[in-house]
DNA sequence: TGTACATCAGTGAACGCGCGTTCACTGATGTAC
DNA sequence: TGTACATCAGTGAACGCGCGTTCACTGATGTAC
């Protein structure tokens, strides 16, 4: 083998990382296979040693922005053991600083339309990553609330970052950061369980 | 004048009626000129008596599915005077209709970060048009209810609304559909204050 | 240690295609006489 | 009432362009001797 065993590994990894990047800064139709490409310091002709069709490479990208907005949400509670992770998640997911970086952001809130009408492999990986992030979210929801209101407010409280940040995102910048306020305190209060003592939550609202 | 006075104005509305529909339906980007004007049963080279381009179609297109959109949630309310209007909306807004019929759907849910990429006037206008969402809503929160924890609710209800859309139409259809009724739900419980009594809210949730 | 070689990651020209847009033309219409 | 006409909504061929994809080629690399 004349090269090093990682090599095309590296580069293919290179221009998954470069495409998650910037479908999502751009979109998906908006981004062609040589602004990828160029992106990760390469040329056009050589993309398809690397993915079967620019579709192929969008599944991959989902995969790993997925993966990004994860890190993103559960980064900020390693040392929280806390009741209120869900809704300090939460907080991370509808703050200015994800609003400002799309190009780092949750796909879902950034494609989601657009991933929903791709097909069939995106649309399936679409599906599975939504269950994974909904199963994240669901462990870190306090264990003491009934099973049923449990896996509402986890459905409940990840449509509301989905929904708020795209809303903000349509908005003007101050009435968008207002917006993502007001979602703030709608969860806070609809999160709160009456058996949960308040300490712990990050009224901060990650980077407000 | 040789032509009827409402001819071309006709024309016209057709011709952005057909776009709000394929818009909606394909996305933006999937959705030739030559296409929205077939739909509207005319040939493409006419097109540019209507409209300066398809970014100008597209503004008025959103105007329109806007307008469609806010009719749907406020037809089944025209009786209702309760305290549950806002709630009301949202499970109409949250049904099995609305999941099921994306080319007369909720433009935001269906298009929201296509638009929010696009020219300053297309997203000039989406600006106005979550505005206006959002004071309609406002208009059918209760009114006993404190001014700052109204507009959350508001806010709060409105993501729920359009991340709920979205992430049932990423998911296989009866996750779907079991994750709408657990935003249903979710809501139910978020929106329910402690001074107002429960009738008159909609249980059956809009067609779910 | 040095050189010839096989491998294969990456290059860049080329392809067919569909798009937004333009424009010279057609033909259906209401009006003038 | 009937006919010639001016208007202009709509037609369809053509344009330049950028896209996804293909492919013959290049040249950097580790290996064999």
């Amino acid at each position: 083998m004349p090269w090093p065993k990682e090599h095309k590994r590296n580069t293919r990894e290179r221009i998954v990382e470069a495409a998650a990047a910037a479908f999502r800064q751009h979109g998906i139709a908006q981004v062609g296979v040589a602004d990828v490409m160029r992106r990760a310091g390469l040329t056009h002709g050589g993309f398809y040693a690397h993915f079967a069709s620019k579709d192929d490479l969008l599944a991959e990208a989902l995969i790993y922005a997925s993966a990004e907005a994860n890190n993103m949400l559960e980064t900020p509670l390693k040392n929280d053991a806390s009741a209120h992770r869900l809704l300090n998640a939460a907080m991370t997911y509808l703050s200015s600083t994800h609003l400002a970086h799309p190009e780092r952001g949750c796909p879902v809130a950034l494609l989601g339309p657009e991933l929903v009408r791709s097909n069939e492999k995106v649309r399936r990986t679409l599906t599975s990553e939504i269950r994974r992030r909904r199963k994240k979210l669901h462990d870190l929801a306090p264990a003491n609330v009934p099973a049923e209101i449990r896996r509402e407010q986890v459905a409940g409280a990840l449509a509301c970052m989905v929904g708020g940040l795209i809303l903000a995102r349509g908005m003007k910048e101050s009435e968008g950061l207002e917006f993502l306020k007001d979602c703030h305190s709608f969860l806070r209060r609809a999160l709160a369980n009456s058996d949960t003592e308040s300490a712990g939550v990050n009224r901060r609202g990650g980077g407000l």
